[in-house]
Formats: C-alpha cells, sequence, structure tokens
DNA sequence: GTCCGATATAGGGAAAACCGATAATTCTAT
DNA sequence: ATAGAATTATCGGTTTTCCCTATATCGGAC
C-alpha cells in the first residue's frame, strides 16, 4: 500500500471512471489501472466491481475509500505543517469575497499586498455567501470575506470593519429635490435590489425596513445580478438602490446620471468580516493578510481592529 | 511523502537511532537515512537534529510523527478490514425475490442457511422482476430470485428449479366433481390473476392458454395484488387460479375451502433462476447461497443443478 | 456487423529504492 | 595523544517499482 495508491483509489471512487480519474491523477489509464489492481490483490479484496462500461464500487470498497480519504487529508495536513513552518506566509493563500465587495476591495489591497508580502500568493474568488461557507467547508479556499451576521459558527469569524450604505438614485429622481434623506423617506421606498442569494439584497431591505421579497410584485423582475447591473438600471432611471461604502468610492465620479447620498441612519451599514476553518493552520498568514487589509481601507469605513 | 517514509521516521522517533530503526524496518541503515533525508528535503523541514553521537526529533518533528502515526494507524485499519472480509461469504448479500416466490422459499432457507454459513449475512427483499432487475443494475442488490425466461440478457442467470403448478379451486366449484383436469378445462376457464407486472399472472396466461389481459373483459377488476390475497378470493368461491408449488405447500393443510390440484400436463411449470452482475465479484457466496437453497427444497419441485 | 467507449494487457524504459562498502565524525578508553 | 568503537553520511551499482505507448478485449449503440 502507497499514498499513491490511496489517491488513486480517491480518485476513481470520486469519478466512477477509471480515465477521468488517471487525467486528474496526471498519470495514463493503463497505470492507474495496474496500480489499483496491485492494490486490490495486495489486499485481497475486490474494490470495484467493473464491467467494460461502467464502475461501480463495492460496500467494502466504500468502506476502505473512507479510510484513504482520512488518511490523505492527515497527509494533507502534514505537508501543510510542514510549509506553515517554513514561513506561514509562503503558499498560496485562497480568499473567497462575496461580490458585492470583492471588485471594490481588491484593487485596495492587490497592490500593497504584493509590496509588503510578496512571498504570499493571494488566490481570489468570488461568490454568494452561501458558496463561500460551502466552499471554505469542503477546503477549497481558505478563507472568506462575508458580511456577518450569518449562521457560520461552524467557522471563526473576526470582524473587519463596518461599511456604511449610500443611497443611489437617478439625477432626475424625487429625492433629489430633498436636502435629508429619513428613514421615514427610506420606507416608504421600493429599492432596486439584487437576485436571490445576495447578501446585500437582505442587507438592503433590513435598512429600510421593507417587507419580505414576496410581497414586492411588479419589482421582482427587476433583481439584477449584480451591483454593476443595478447601478446600470439606477443610471437610467428604474430606480434607486443601497450601495455599500467601497462601491461608492469607484462610481461617485465616473457617472453623472446617478446621485449617490450618504445615509445619516446611525445603522445603515453593514459588517465586513473574516471567516475561516478552526483548524486552519496558517493563522499567521490570515493575520498578515487582515493587517495589509485594514492599512488599505479609506477613511469612509469604521476599522474595527 | 510516502507510507513507508512514515514508517521510517516514526521508528526513528521511537529509537532515536538510525541503526535499529533501520533494522526494525528491514532496510539496511544507509538505505533510511537516505530516504529520511529525501522526506526531510521534500518538507523542507528538520525532522531530526542529529549529532554523530545521537539523534534528537525537533519539535515540529514530534508533532508530524504524531500524524504519521495517525496515518499508519488507518492505513494499518485498511489491511485488516481487507483482511477480515477476505471470506467471500462474509458481509452482507442483498438477495431479492419476486413476491410470489420469496414468502414460500425464504422460510425453507433461513434456517439451513444460518447453520451451514453462519459467516454470511443475508439480506432479503421482495419486488417485482422489473424492479428486481433495476435495482440489480443500480447496484442496489447483489441477485434476484426470478422466474425466467425474461429478458435479462445483460445479467448472468442461474436456472435453480423448476416449480410446478397447481390449480386452486373453490370446494364447491364445477372442478370438484371431475377426477382430472385437462388441458382443456383449462383452456375454457377464466382464472383469477395477480394485477399488472407479477410475472406469475403471465405465466398462468401462458399455461392456460389464455388470450391477453386487455381481452379479459369483466375479470378485470379482480386482479389481485397478492398471492394471499387471491388465495383468499378463491377460498370465498370467486373462482379457480394457478399457484405455485413451494406456495401450495403452505396453504394445503391450512385452508378447508381450498383445493389444490397437481397438474398433469408437462410444461406446467415456472423455471426459478438466480440473476447477477457478470461482474458481481462474490461468487463464491452465491455458489454457497444456490447450494443451500437447493439442499432444502421439496421434492415437488425439480432441481435443475 | 461495425464503430465507439472503456478497461485490461504487454513490453520497454525511466525513476526510485535498496544494498554493501566506505568515509567522516565524535566519543571513549588506554 | 591515539586507537577503537559507535554512529551517520556518501558513493556506485543493482533491483524493483512505476509509468508510458501501443494494442487487445469487451460490451453497447447504431
Amino acid at each position: 500500500m502507497n499514498l499513491r495508491d490511496l489517491k488513486y483509489i480517491v480518485a476513481v471512487a470520486d469519478s466512477s471512471h477509471f480515465g477521468h480519474a488517471a487525467e486528474r491523477c496526471y498519470v495514463s489509464q493503463p497505470t492507474l489501472s495496474g496500480q489499483i489492481k496491485k492494490l486490490e490483490d495486495e489486499l485481497g479484496i475486490t474494490l470495484f466491481e467493473r464491467t467494460k462500461r461502467s464502475v461501480a464500487i463495492t460496500p467494502i470498497g466504500e468502506t476502505i475509500v473512507a479510510h484513504a480519504r482520512e488518511i490523505l487529508e492527515q497527509a494533507e495536513t502534514i505537508k501543510q505543517l510542514a510549509q506553515s513552518h517554513q514561513d506561514p506566509l509562503i503558499g498560496p493563500l485562497r480568499i473567497g469575497a462575496i461580490m458585492t465587495l470583492s471588485p471594490y476591495l481588491m484593487p485596495l489591497i492587490l497592490k500593497p499586498l504584493r509590496d509588503r508580502l510578496p512571498q504570499m500568493q493571494l488566490v481570489i474568488s468570488e461568490e454568494m455567501t452561501e458558496t463561500l461557507l460551502e466552499r471554505l467547508r469542503k477546503h477549497e479556499i481558505d478563507a472568506a470575506l462575508i458580511a456577518t451576521p450569518v449562521d457560520a459558527g461552524e467557522f471563526s469569524t473576526i470582524p473587519l470593519f463596518d461599511e456604511p450604505f449610500w443611497l443611489a438614485h437617478p439625477r432626475n429622481h424625487p429625492f433629489q429635490e430633498k436636502k435629508n434623506i429619513t428613514q421615514k423617506d427610506l420606507d416608504n421606498t421600493k429599492l432596486l435590489l439584487l437576485s436571490e442569494g445576495h447578501c446585500l439584497a437582505d442587507q438592503a431591505m433590513e435598512v429600510c425596513h421593507m417587507k419580505a421579497r414576496a410581497e414586492q410584485g411588479d419589482m421582482a423582475d427587476l433583481h439584477a445580478a449584480s451591483l454593476e447591473t443595478l447601478l446600470q438600471l439606477v443610471g437610467v432611471g428604474f430606480g434607486c438602490t443601497l450601495v455599500p461604502d467601497l462601491a461608492v468610492q469607484g462610481i461617485r465620479m465616473n457617472d453623472k446620471d446617478i446621485v449617490t447620498r450618504r445615509l445619516q441612519q446611525k445603522d445603515a451599514y453593514r459588517r465586513v468580516s473574516l471567516a475561516f476553518r478552526r483548524s486552519f493552520p496558517r493563522r499567521q498568514a490570515l493575520d498578515a493578510f487582515i493587517e495589509v487589509v485594514l492599512d488599505n481601507l479609506p477613511d469612509t469605513v469604521i476599522r474595527l481592529s
């Protein structure tokens, strides 16, 4: 038996296909077939039931593959331990961020990060909160920048900053005449929202004391898939919306048709936090990342640590 | 990294001596030294601090060796699992049987099976032929006891025995007066049948040269869902039906209102076979099962192997 | 029947792991 | 001080394992 063999059987168990499994392991199909056959002979049992057409795992194979997965995870842990012992900052740090934050935050920190922590290799992905947490769970990313509170009890979360909301409305909107936008104004306004699953929609509804989405009637089909789309809609006069601070920094100067106004309410903000697996071994890398983020935020947000 | 390497570092950690560790691993000392050095290079860290006089494990080495021990333990578990599974008779054998056979066959074989093959764990399910074949295809069962011929070309089938049909009629039925029931009598009789999908219905129709079910008209709503129900109907005088031999063994003595009579025709039987995936790896378990079945059938059926 | 998709087999070549011999270092005994 | 013992590292050659390409084989679809 051999760690490589275990990798092979896990790959086959995952894909139910020798060819694809071989590809995933970067070896030829005969090699993988041979090694698995050898392992089966060595163990004296059949792990996979193959026909020329399909592959199915046997009950005992299922059990053994489960153990193999654990072994491989442990082996991975050893490598990570070793790596983080050399220099915890080295090696790719895979950060996911919600889509209403990532495009506006990343430009602020990427360059400082490269200057301050050249040895750190950042891998960025953009997803919705639920997807991020799922990928965190599957070890596909190491940390996630999300808006809290969310139900992420299985993870550690560090609050980073509070990001105020701004109101964005078309230049010809009735709000144009108002000097101050009050809570009451907001409560009586229907906002353009992002589509289902985007936490920004929930946050906006909360700030505006809006009823649940289902009751919104004819606005429903205007749910946009991205903040950029949403702002396009505002720009052409479809309505107004709430925009988080970092995103505002980008548009305020660029778009003549959109007016952005700071909200007065105390609670009109969202809290951005970093979530990660409690067992994640490279805390130092995260801490260094956090420090760079905090050092490069504009003063319009409220730093929390 | 490699399971062997992990064995090596655990051995060194245990003995603090490369020579002794090598001995314990049945390799030469240079080999072990070399492999450990290679692993250290690969991980980029020092696991052992060696002087020419002594060996001491580093803190990170201690941590990693702890993980290595766990990995080796898991690997050992895999081997043990495989070992204890070597006996192909061990482990659940999932057999499906048609509903007109299972309740009458299983009581005959379960006790002998437990006596002769105590290590085998039988999981029984009852379904109609089509469902059984489907489950076989999906690896949900390992073998199916069905009446052949059926279109089961993708599976192997072993004929087990021919099970004669008996005629069951109410005590007050015209047949009561007849000494012999001829083919002609049968051809002119409308039988009570099982509902759609039960192979027994098809077999009975074949024996009696009956027309296709759709043409039977008013009998249609008397299609029963189980053989027991069917016999209840016979018992209260609704008509007569064909009953396979093993089922007859149960009712003949018990029910005063039902008369069962052996049919004279040569071809009045159904062939019971065992079907299984060609690739099923535990043929020995199946063979042992078949042997017990054949050894415990009554002499009223005709064994085929 | 022929083609297509999938796994198994065969043969040869490259990489690794292994061994024995020996060097190098350090401690100990004289 | 020096020889000897103990221990790990290094070197060259051999064996084993692993891998790849090409091909066979099998089952299903058309």
